[in-house]
DNA sequence: TTGTAAGCGTTATCAG
DNA sequence: CTGATAACGCTTACAA
């Protein structure tokens, strides 16, 4: 049996009141007495009982993650990561994660209970549509919740996002600075705003070539080895290929190389390709031959921060700030050589 | 401000205690009074506290899984599907997850800790390794846990497995009948001991035929279409090579039939290809062309139950009582014809 | 069948 | 700086 704060402050000669405030930090405790509580506590290896502790405090102790694989699928190596982010900030705040799990039909019901039950503090909202109806239904109730990722809102949010408007042109911009006037972009499934703003970022950058022999391919589809194969194919089939591939994701990356090398083309000699590399465990650019160049932002950094964020927006921070853009970094490794002289 | 058990118990006139055995669905209570309470408690859209009712059960109201994406827990995937079938129990049960994402070397740690610290009812462990440590740690303590899974382990302890040696004893058979003499295991990383079951199930199959000219192959790798091409690839360029496949995992199958592709062959016509199917959301074997043959157990229904069984073991159930194996369904579908005549 | 009252293990309020 | 004492919202003996 677990020792309680009652005996720990028996022990120690104390009122319950002065430990739990030695313990929680209180600056109206001596030094003396902070130390000796801190000692005893390890000593008995003393872990406050949470629900206790989250009924005294009127929280839940609990954030809300709500999921549908049906829906996402295959971003799954990348939804892994992220909450393994999540997880690593919840459990530094002893806080539990509450997923649910609605059918598709029922998402809408699920956002309304948490919020009426009030089973959680607050909710994590991932991977964001263009038009995300979430927002709306949230903006209605008060939960505290942060997007990762951003949408067209009528009201304020909080959100962490990468800024893939930025991050695609510069990664368009290198490849076009580099002398490729043949660029196709892979992109992920368009209705995602992640998506939109790379296609916009993409779109930029070409746009900005007054060179008439400047051609944009642009295709989407699921970021996975199989789908980043069937759209390299189709544009290497086109009479005049590109050059250059800008790819949504370092998963898709196999695919196009062996899509490439269907055509006797090698990336990083033949064709250049820039990546993003959400930084998922097990799957280094650097691994790759040739090593990647990539755009770089860790999913699994986001998930840690957006969970912070939301501590603190549970806490009563504001949402002005809590409206985070991230800068992924442009690491330029192996694969993107300028074009050869006969392309 | 949501309505509260002793609001609730004023509007009705009745105690607290009535309420909450009405609520509860404790026998004593007349039918009269229960009814009128359930309609009470939907009407004030009641939802009990479930730190108050945790702390005051003596429960923490929360499973652990402990995860380490970066070793690829299970493929992710299918640890999606698995957390989702998690996460629909538990949320019936107002039950919440808390995950813990130690850094490798800190695994020990973190099952220790668990058991210590008392955060969790109880534990699901999963994809253990044929020598698995965690089992030895979590004997010390007693904190109840369920394995998905199966391991070699001094001790009894609860789990669900699926009949991975008979299953894949089952698909292997199945080919043999069918005429096939040069079968192919394109198996998951054999340290984990469901793979190592399912080598065993080949074995046993292609042990089981007289016939001189059989001959098997038998690879390890990631289930992953990469290491589905590769494994076929390198199965392919033999001089003699496989006429039929069996498969860890749906999820390899594109990469076997891009290799079957390159050389000229198609599975369903030149070759025949069986996998294990987790019934995993948006991977329809049926969708497949052609349709793939499979043995299927889902995932998802695995994980829901692998939570049932732990609040059974919380409730005090005994091991012998939740040791599980569920038995995969043999669908033939259209990728198993029998061997050509020429080969 | 229902009610009273004492927990469950914390934190918060208010004195001293 | 420290300590009684009252919440927090529920369950559960024990009574009636």
């Amino acid at each position: 049996m677990a020792i309680r704060l009652k005996e720990l402050a028996q022990h120690l000669g104390l009122s319950q009141t002065t430990v739990s405030r030695a313990l929680n930090g209180y600056p109206e405790v001596s030094m003396r007495t902070r130390s000796r509580v801190a000692e005893a506590a390890a000593h008995y290896d003393y872990h406050p009982n949470s629900n206790a502790q989250n009924l005294a405090k009127g929280r839940s102790g609990s954030i809300g993650i709500v999921f549908q694989p049906e829906r996402k699928m295959l971003l799954e190596p990348l939804f892994a990561d992220y909450l393994a982010g999540v997880a690593e900030t919840t459990a530094l705040h002893d806080l539990a994660i509450t997923l649910s799990t609605p059918s598709s039909d029922r998402e809408e019901e699920a956002y309304r209970r948490a919020a009426a039950a009030l089973q959680v503090d607050g909710l994590l909202l991932s991977s964001p549509k263009v038009e995300d109806k979430r927002l709306r239904i949230l903006a209605e109730t008060n939960i505290p919740f942060i997007l990762h990722g951003r949408t067209v809102a009528s009201a304020p949010y909080a959100f962490l996002d990468i800024d893939n408007e930025g991050a695609f042109f510069a990664a368009t911009k290198l490849l076009i600075d580099l002398g490729h006037r043949r660029i196709a972009l892979l992109n992920a499934e368009i209705d995602y705003t992640f998506a939109c703003h790379r296609e916009a970022g993409f779109r930029r950058a070409v746009g900005g070539v007054s060179d008439p022999t400047m051609k944009a391919w642009s295709l989407e589809g699921q970021m996975t080895d199989e789908y980043g194969y069937r759209n390299a194919l189709a544009c290497l089939q086109a009479p005049r290929r590109p050059t250059a591939f800008v790819c949504a994701s370092t998963l898709m990356v196999p695919g196009v190389m062996r899509a490439a090398r269907e055509f006797g083309l090698q990336i990083g000699r033949d064709l250049a390709l820039i990546a993003h590399d959400d930084r998922i465990s097990q799957l280094r650019p650097d691994y790759f031959d040739p090593p990647l160049s990539t755009t770089q932002s860790s999913i699994r950094d986001a998930g840690r921060r957006v969970a912070e964020m939301l501590i603190a927006r549970i806490g009563g921070a504001a949402i002005e700030d809590l409206q985070e853009i991230w800068t992924p970094e442009l690491v330029v490794r192996g694969s993107t050589p300028p074009p050869l002289q006969k392309d």
